[in-house]
DNA sequence: AGCATATCCTATTAATCAAGTAGGATTCAA
DNA sequence: TTGAATCCTACTTGATTAATAGGATATGCT
């Protein structure tokens, strides 16, 4: 589960508009909230629009805010919008693989990450992400030690 | 969860290997076996030899094998000797990460889903990966039928 | 000894992508 | 009309990815 620059930055901003909700921010104090380059948060705050999980409102005070309530946005979908498909092995979608000899159950394997990828990130809206209150399945990942060590 | 070339060939390449252990497999017969480029797999299997995943034996009839039983070297284990570690955000590790403001909870999302992949990934032997006999919890992961649509 | 078949090592390449930056056109409220 | 904001197109820079090339080195067989 590789995260983008990009993917952390509309993490990030979503969570920061949750705060605000349903006021409009602008991309400068988002960018100055999270110190975020403001032109590249701009970009991000595009694709977020294109992917209808923020509206825009132009002209002085305008800004952005969240299209939905922030119990209704994952963030699967944000990290969707700005970095493409959550899991993909060689550039295609784990349902799409397929192989010869040894390796022919190596799909089901796949999904099944995808699969535990999505238990989370589906499952974890932007007013838990922003509150900390995650889901019991989620918040129990976490509560292991061993989870929070590097391999 | 992004899984590369090189991480793709790399399990291809150990659960073929499953199939011939304990005996040694050329390179070229790995290659044509699983339809690769032959040195693009001999660079693969340089990484997992120096990962101490499989073992070389040069000259005629050399080749390689794996350097522990096929039920003692998780999918994770590959896939990290040749992409690096399983989980980054922005080039770091899920516990590395810091916020501030509305974005102090993130790290332990992103540490959940980091626990998300491993419970597929490192629970998964080469064995089990090459059998399809994986274990209850990853199976029941691809048994919805969800799991299998794209998002 | 000589040869065939392997691994192993160093270097190079072409293409793509990531992470921004630049500059300005457009919109809108006061 | 002006200031502050979104929005659009284009560009740059550096790193990474997926290989390929060419040969040096090791090993077993006859």
């Amino acid at each position: 589960m590789q995260v983008s620059a990009r993917g952390e930055y509309a993490v990030r901003i979503a969570v920061t508009l949750v705060a605000g909700h349903p006021n409009t921010v602008s991309a400068s104090a988002l960018a100055a909230e999270q110190q975020l380059p403001r032109k590249f948060a701009e970009v991000i705050l595009g694709d977020l629009r294109r992917a209808h999980l923020v509206e825009s409102v132009r002209g002085v005070e305008g800004g952005y805010r969240l299209a939905r309530a922030p119990g209704r946005i994952s963030v699967g979908e944000v990290l969707r919008a700005v970095d493409g498909p959550l899991s993909e092995v060689r550039g295609r979608r784990p349902e799409e693989t397929s192989y010869e000899g040894a390796a022919v159950n190596l799909p089901r394997l796949w999904v099944a990450a995808r699969a535990a990828v999505r238990s989370v990130l589906d499952e974890v809206s932007l007013a838990q992400a922003a509150s900390g209150d995650f889901p019991v399945q989620v918040a129990e990942l976490t509560s292991v030690d061993d989870a929070w060590l590097p391999r």
